[in-house]
RNA sequence: GGGGUGUUAGCUCAGUUGGUUAGAGUACCUGCCUGUCACGCAGGGGGUCGCGAGUUCGAGUCUCGUACACCCCGCCA
């Protein structure tokens, strides 16, 4: 019955009277009487077919008894349409099916929501009913693309001499990083596993074990907040080589994505992937993910404003803020009330306002204009090159305040007065990352990358001596590629020296036992002959959700989860029985805290 | 943990200053219709206004709490 099966879309004038089969469900069903079209759909596309009652009565009457969704089979023949019945909407508008046989596979019940549904659903809705949600045209290109991004990949990553190496979900839980999901082992009473956050540890230890290029598409874990491009559970393409520099992987990477992207959407990357260090990136973007599809530029202001007579600057600068700004040219698009609005907006990053003031022809005015002395000016008018009218923003506080402030207001601006233009891919590395981060509170040292992470071989002899200054500014060997402003991946080149991972190990102020207790395996592995090695990990979910242009990482996952971290459809997480948890000895704790 | 927006028919939404029987489009059901293509026409059914309190003569509308969804801060080496 279905052996010679075509597929809807796939059928063209070339077809033309050829004895077909389809089979799909019911799209829409057109019924004027004496004769019916019903449109079928399959995951190719949609097809007309036609039901004359004048040539088969029985034929029309089934198909006057489809619904919506309805899964049918149509034998038949493939038809020219006589040109006044051509729908030029419709890419195979041209011809239809004339049917010759219908039969009714199953009965759909009345779906909630229309799959052809040009209205914006409810993600609650849609979520509930992903099953009928993943038939609509949109989460179908989502589905299609993705697979031909992995599929991409494999075909990439295998020709240049990568092995796909599985390791293990079940893992050992490490303290550093995220908060890890677990899984308790009932065979070893209260112990629990942990699902991995990444295969870090297991990428290196392949690297010592001689398979010099691995690779693996593969779900991490991380058990923290949800957002648009944040789910507990992602897919990374993994990737760690042996006997490279880090311009090395990254020549590799772009050159991957290059024909990713060429593949599934079939844009041409026609530049290199400017390269930025990452203090420059933080610098002129107060972010250590730019999105360079504009300008609005952060200048730094903190040296014009040492001594103003406006006490906000002055003051803050001289309890180490810092001062930056950007100067838009809104063309007097901002109004007044966009601006006070911005003034409440910036507090959700620990900004206390936003002063603001506009250019013209060599003039301050407004805002904070009357504070601003004859030499200031003439230094802001320099540092922004001012020429045109511009409206023109500040921040101080504290630098990572100033920076977080500016870079998100940059984007914001930026939205709000349309200058993005959302057709540009742009590419980015930033490199040479910190090493290390001080947290003042732990009053400790952490690794901004990860504790394997190589610093740059010419900062090796600052690890002496450290102090919380001198410790900042060492950087390591690590970075991110960034699309558009969000990070899509990021690696480094690690340690492969145990001396050297045993005095990173101490300066993070993890002690020889902790180490041995956490990471004992990839230690022991250091000392039987490490070769150099590094890699990188892309974010598949995100590099999708970018070049598809979806507000969210969930419409190119086929079964996300909610904020909550919940499914909708299947309704996990869910409680367990008294006797799974006997058998795990676990006991639930109320009123715990 | 915190801030914001939303929740009214299956779906997408409107609902004025608190006031009679809560509306529209669409979907659904029935009938008519032989070239439609978001077919059309006629008729019909369909509501725990998220849930729970409170204020009031009277609450979809005001107040408080709560649940869920989304966005953001914190968090995410």
């Amino acid at each position: 019955m279905f052996e010679n099966r075509c597929y809807c879309g796939e059928l063209t004038l070339k077809d033309i009277d050829k004895e077909i089969t389809i089979a799909g469900w019911v799209d829409r069903k057109r019924d004027l009487g004496g004769i019916i079209f019903l449109e079928v759909r399959d995951v190719s596309g949609i097809i007309q077919t036609v039901f004359d009652s004048s040539e088969s009565e029985e034929n029309a009457k089934i198909a006057d008894s489809t619904r919506s969704e309805f899964v049918i089979l149509v034998k038949g023949t493939v038809r020219k349409r006589s040109d006044d019945t051509v729908n030029p909407n419709v890419p195979n508008g041209d011809i239809e099916i004339t049917a010759k046989e219908i039969k009714i596979l199953n009965k759909s019940a009345v779906p909630p929501f229309a799959i052809d549904s040009r209205d914006n659903l409810n993600e609650e809705v849609r979520l509930k009913y992903r099953f009928l949600d993943l038939r609509r045209e949109e989460m179908q290109t989502a589905m299609i693309m993705r697979h031909k991004l992995m599929q991409k990949t494999r075909e990439y990553l295998s020709a240049h001499r990568f092995l796909e190496i599985e390791t293990p979900v079940l893992n050992k839980s490490t303290p550093e990083g995220a908060r890890d999901f677990l899984v308790p082992s009932r065979i070893n009473r209260g112990e629990f596993y942990a699902l991995p956050q990444s295969p870090q540890l297991f990428k290196q230890i392949l690297m010592i074990s001689g398979y010099d290029r691995y690779f693996q598409i593969v779900k991490c874990f991380r058990d923290e907040d949800l957002r648009n491009d944040r789910q507990p559970e992602f897919t990374q393409v993994d990737m760690e080589l042996s006997f490279v520099t880090a311009d090395m992987v990254m020549n590799i990477i772009e050159d991957l994505l290059k024909v990713a992207v060429k593949e599934v959407i079939g844009k041409e990357i026609d530049y290199k992937f400017p390269v930025m260090e990452y203090d420059e990136a933080m610098s002129r973007y107060g972010t250590d993910a730019p999105d360079t599809r504009f300008g609005l530029e952060l200048k730094e202001c903190s040296d014009i404003f040492a001594n103003s007579e406006f006490k906000v600057f002055s003051s803050a600068l001289a309890n180490g803020g810092i001062v930056k700004g950007i100067a838009v040219e809104d063309e007097g698009r901002l109004s007044r009330k966009i601006t006070d609005d911005y003034t409440e907006y910036v507090k959700r990053y620990g900004a206390k306002g936003f002063p603001m003031f506009r250019y013209k022809d060599g003039n301050f005015e407004g805002g904070i204009s009357k504070f601003i002395s004859e030499d200031e000016k003439k230094k802001i008018i320099e540092r922004f090159e001012l020429t045109n009218p511009a409206i023109l923003f500040f921040s101080v506080d504290s630098a990572k305040i100033v920076n977080s402030t500016l870079a998100n207001m940059r984007l914001k601006i930026a939205r709000d007065l349309d200058m993005i233009d959302s057709d540009k891919l742009n590419f980015l590395w930033v490199v040479n990352f910190p090493l290390l981060e001080y947290d003042d509170e732990d009053k400790r040292f952490y690794a901004v990358h990860h504790p394997f992470t190589s610093p740059l071989p010419e900062h090796l002899g600052m690890l002496e001596n450290l102090t919380k200054e001198s410790g900042s500014k060492i950087k390591a060997q690590a970075y991110d590629v960034v699309l558009n402003g969000s990070e899509i991946g990021g690696g480094s080149i690690r340690i492969s020296d145990p001396e050297l991972q045993a005095k990173i190990f101490n300066i993070l102020g993890i002690s020889e036992e902790e180490a041995k207790m956490k990471f004992s395996f990839l230690l022991d592995a250091l000392e039987y002959g490490a070769p150099p090695h590094g890699g990188l990990a892309l974010g598949l979910d995100r590099i999708m959700m970018l070049l598809l242009k979806r507000n969210s990482i969930r419409d190119v996952i086929a079964f996300p989860k909610t904020q909550k971290g919940q499914c909708l459809m299947s309704q996990a997480p869910s409680p367990v029985s008294e006797d799974q948890l006997k058998e795990l000895s676990i006991r639930i704790r109320t009123n715990a805290k």
